[in-house]
DNA sequence: GGGCTCGGTTGCAAACCGTTACAGAGTGTT
DNA sequence: AACACTCTGTAACGGTTTGCAACCGAGCCC
């Protein structure tokens, strides 16, 4: 299940439904993936249908903010981002990380404007996918349409499942649901899965987890000190993917109704 | 810029942040919302457009499973539901309740089947908006997918809201801010805005909110205490809303820059 | 180099919330 | 009516997470 946890993934009588715009090869169920959070849309196949203008940002620009009008989506080419929400009484929070062949601004697709701030890590490019070019592919490919559906839909199990994860996980667990999901992502784009470099601070990992950055810090230490990771500044390194996976629902905070 | 976390100033165009925002017709902002969730979408649109069967539930029926495929949008005309979610190590959460008038099954839209269970928590109605109907209606009438979309995205700022409130509010401020979701709710179907039933368990409530019953129970009892509302059993009234509204961000736990 | 900011780490104490336990109220069943 | 069952209210206790403060290292500017 690609999902982790969360029952968001297609029961097996009907992943072929539709071989060509299904999932992106990516988002394919992954082993023992008890509880990872599911992977975000992929830009493969409106890549291979648009070719977009190219958009250089610096690390701290926005790609778009709150409240703009919707004018395209974004393929991220190189870098990596957050999206953020701001609320009126100023409190800001985390709710995605974007890296590299990952879509952004997906749920403007619905509300005809961006709805949060979407900010560089550091330096990046982004290839735009206009909404003229998306309406006009459209109309002749009606599969596209299903696939934009699909991103929304995506985008929506993406979100669930960190409520879940806020709903019900302890803060080891969070740390490594997120560390999992990182690991995972990178292996999917084709980089290292158990070594990467994190390009968020700590605050913001708290932020997107619902914890303080000093419990994010401590417990990073204390995975070190179980030596199921290295962590130097921003650098991770994963030596036991599964003992890591296990802090996952193992804890009283589980329900565990015995067995089935 | 690299200092994320202070976005020094908001340009006045974004003020509206998002909770307010971006939603349905009856979604609009209303007074003194600096931290409301977002109304579900309405079935009103829909509901002028299709006349689908009825199906009548008891008190925990499935009105869907998770994993069945999708087939239908569920208008409800009586009764409530909780769509509920469950994962692979045996986690269920809560994700919506939803009243009179709201529409169920919106996310199955995208990935063809239902991405989670949706129970009756009394006897109700519900009225089908079977995927056929709406396909070729949708057909004849481009300004209905916009809705659709639209319905999408809705969800998506639903579960955003709810994930600021997961991740960044203490549990008074959970539970005030469910109390003001559902009282206006009410109110925009007609019902009073200051007196109603819950229809939910303390477990559930905790459940969707990221608590534990006993919290809820407590805080509820707190509030009553303080005779901002008199709870009895699942009898709601809200004494003084304004009050209920000062809860939200009063305490510590919010980033209080200053002023502005 | 010295001072500065920013991000990260760690120890200690306190707050908050979950856990447990028990009792009471409400409802449906026998 | 008596019973069982579920839901709720209350209280005491303990664990997890947070707040605070101190400290360190890296990068930057003067």
């Amino acid at each position: 299940m690609s999902d982790f946890g969360i029952q968001t993934q297609v029961p097996a009588a009907q992943q072929n439904r539709f071989p060509s715009v299904g999932m992106p090869v990516e988002a394919q169920p992954y082993p023992s993936s008890r509880c990872a959070l599911p992977l975000p849309p992929s830009v493969d196949l409106l890549m291979s249908r648009v070719g977009g203008q190219r958009r250089r940002l610096r690390r701290g620009d926005y790609l778009y903010r709150y409240g703009a009008q919707f004018h395209a989506l974004f393929g991220v080419h190189a870098g990596s981002f957050k999206t953020v929400l701001l609320t009126e009484d100023g409190r800001e929070q985390v709710t995605g990380f974007h890296m590299a062949g990952e879509v952004l601004g997906v749920d403007g697709l619905g509300s005809d404007v961006y709805s949060g701030d979407a900010i560089a890590l550091e330096d990046g490019e982004v290839i735009e996918i206009p909404r003229d070019t998306l309406d006009s592919l459209v109309r002749h490919e009606p599969l596209l349409q299903r696939e934009l559906f699909r991103m929304l839909s995506g985008e929506i199990h993406r979100e669930r499942a960190l409520m879940v994860l806020l709903g019900s996980m302890r803060a080891e667990e969070r740390i490594a649901v997120f560390l999992l999901n990182l690991s995972q992502r990178m292996a999917s784009r084709g980089y290292s899965a158990s070594r990467f470099i994190l390009r968020m601070t700590r605050e913001e990992i708290g932020s997107l987890l619902g914890l303080k950055l000093e419990t994010v810090s401590r417990i990073l230490s204390r995975f070190q000190a179980e030596k199921m990771i290295r962590v130097h500044n921003r650098e991770i390194d994963i030596y036991e993917i599964d003992r890591l996976r296990g802090v996952i629902g193992r804890s009283d905070s589980r329900r565990d109704e015995a067995a089935a």
